[in-house]
DNA sequence: CTCCTGATGTTGTAATTACAACATAAATTT
DNA sequence: AAATTTATGTTGTAATTACAACATCAGGAG
C-alpha cells in the first residue's frame, strides 16, 4: 500500500518504528491515503470523523469560523505532523475546525478504532504506536493547558509574564529565546501588537527583563510582584 | 489487591469492562494505592510522574502557584475521575499544577507505561482500557480548545456569545441551560462578574438572547454580529 | 550606499474592563 | 414569616486595552 515509508519514520506517531515495522503496522490497520490540491477541505466542521490524518506530502491548515463569519487561522501542520486525533477518538464529538489544504498535499488517514484494537497477528509495534499517539495527544494537552494559563491572566503585563515564566521553566534558564516575533507573540497572547510593544517598554524600563529580538534575559529578583 | 472494584467501574477509564475483566486487568497493569489525609499533596509541581491517578474514595483539587505567589484552584475531581494522566504520558514534562487531597481520600496508582505495554497473556480488556483512555485524554483535549476559542476573544461580550454558541451546538438547540452560575460563568470566562452580568443585561437588551438563572434562549437572527 | 520594505516602538484617544460599593432578588435558616 | 445569607444586577471611576496613525529601526535589493 505505502511504498515509501520514509515521511512516516520521520512522524511522531511512527517513532521508534523501523522501516519494516512500520510496514508491517500499516498493513494491520486500515489506512487509505489521497491527495489533495490548494484550497481544498479535508475535514469540513460540523462533522464527526473517525480517522486520523497523516500529512506524507504538503502542509495543511486549521480554521476556524466565527459566529459572525470571520475566519481565522487555528494552527499550521507540516510534513510528518498528525492531525484530527482529538475529534476521532472522541466519539460522536463534531468538529469544531476546518482542515484545508495550504498547498498540494498527501494525506495518509489511519481508522481510529483500529489504533487501539490490537490486530489478529498481535504485532509488537502496535503497542509502540499506541504509546506514541497517547504522547502525542497528553503532549498537546499540556501545551494547551499553558495556553490557558496564559490567556487566564487579564492583563497584557500578567499575561506576557506569565508566558515569560513558562518559557523560562521550559529552557532552565533565565536567559531563552521564543519561536515568535512580536505579531506572532501577541496573536498568542491574544492581545493588541502595539499595546504589547508598550508594555514591554514599561517592564523592561521596571527592570523585569531585556529583550532582544525575540531573545529575553529575566530578572528574576524584580519579577516577583 | 483491589477487593472491591465497585468505584472503578464507575470510572470513564474502565467503563465497558465487568467486574471480572477488571478484576483480572489490575492484575496485569502495575497498581498500587494509597490513602491521603486532608491538605496531603498527592502530586506536586515541578516534579515529573510516571503514574495516573484514579480517586476511589474522596475527592481531590488542582492548584497551581502564580509567579507572584498566589494560588489559584484549576479543577476538582470527585470519585471515580482519574488525574495526572497528561503529565504521566509526556515523558520528562515537569508537572506545572499540585494536586492535593481536598478531603480524606484514596488514591489508586497506575503506572503509565503499563497501560500501552501489553501484559504477556495479552488480555483483551487491555485494548479497553487503551480505547478508554485514549478517548479521555481527546475529550480533555477538545474541552481544552472550547475554552482556548472562548478566552482568545478579546472582550467580554464576544467571549460570552462564544461560549454561548458552544452550548447551543453541543445542545442542539437554542434553548439550554448552563452549569455554572454567574460567578461561575465569570471565571469560566476570566473576567469580572460584576462587569459580566452588566454586559448580559446589554446583550439581553439588544435582543441577542433572553436568560433567566442559568437558562438561556438565543435568538440567532440577532446574534449575528 | 540608498531605497524600499517589513518589523517594531511610540503616542493619543475612544472603548472596554476591573474594581468597589451598593441595590435588589432569591434562597436558606430559624 | 422574619431574618439572614447568598446570588445577581447596577452604577461610577480608575485602569487597561484596542485601534489608528505615525516614528524608528533593521535587513534586503538594487
Amino acid at each position: 500500500m505505502l511504498t515509501d515509508p520514509s515521511v512516516l519514520l520521520s512522524s511522531p506517531l511512527f517513532q521508534g518504528l523501523s522501516t519494516k515495522d512500520t510496514i508491517s503496522l500499516l498493513q494491520c490497520i486500515s489506512v487509505n491515503r489521497k491527495k489533495f490540491s490548494q484550497g481544498e477541505v479535508i475535514f469540513l466542521s460540523g462533522e464527526p470523523i473517525n480517522r486520523i490524518g497523516v500529512i506524507l506530502q504538503g502542509s495543511i491548515t486549521i480554521i476556524k469560523e466565527d459566529f459572525s463569519g470571520n475566519r481565522s487561522i487555528l494552527a499550521e501542520f507540516v510534513k510528518g505532523n498528525i492531525f484530527g486525533e482529538a475529534f476521532a477518538f472522541s466519539n460522536n464529538e463534531k468538529l469544531s475546525v476546518t482542515a484545508i489544504s495550504a498547498s498540494e498535499s498527501e494525506i495518509l488517514f489511519i481508522d481510529a478504532n483500529r489504533i487501539f484494537t490490537f490486530c489478529a497477528s498481535a504485532c509488537p509495534y502496535h503497542s509502540r504506536l499506541i504509546e506514541n499517539m497517547l504522547k502525542i495527544i497528553a503532549k498537546k494537552n499540556i501545551v494547551l493547558n499553558e495556553k490557558i494559563d496564559v490567556l487566564s491572566k487579564r492583563t497584557i503585563r500578567n499575561r506576557l509574564l506569565s508566558f515569560l515564566q513558562i518559557q523560562s521553566q521550559k529552557n532552565d534558564s533565565n536567559h531563552f529565546s521564543i519561536p515568535f516575533n512580536r505579531q506572532e507573540l501577541a496573536d498568542y497572547l491574544c492581545v493588541d501588537r502595539s499595546a504589547l510593544s508598550n508594555e514591554m517598554s514599561k517592564l523592561q524600563n521596571e527592570g523585569f527583563f531585556s529583550v532582544s529580538k525575540n531573545e529575553f534575559t529575566i530578572y528574576s529578583s524584580k519579577g516577583n510582584k
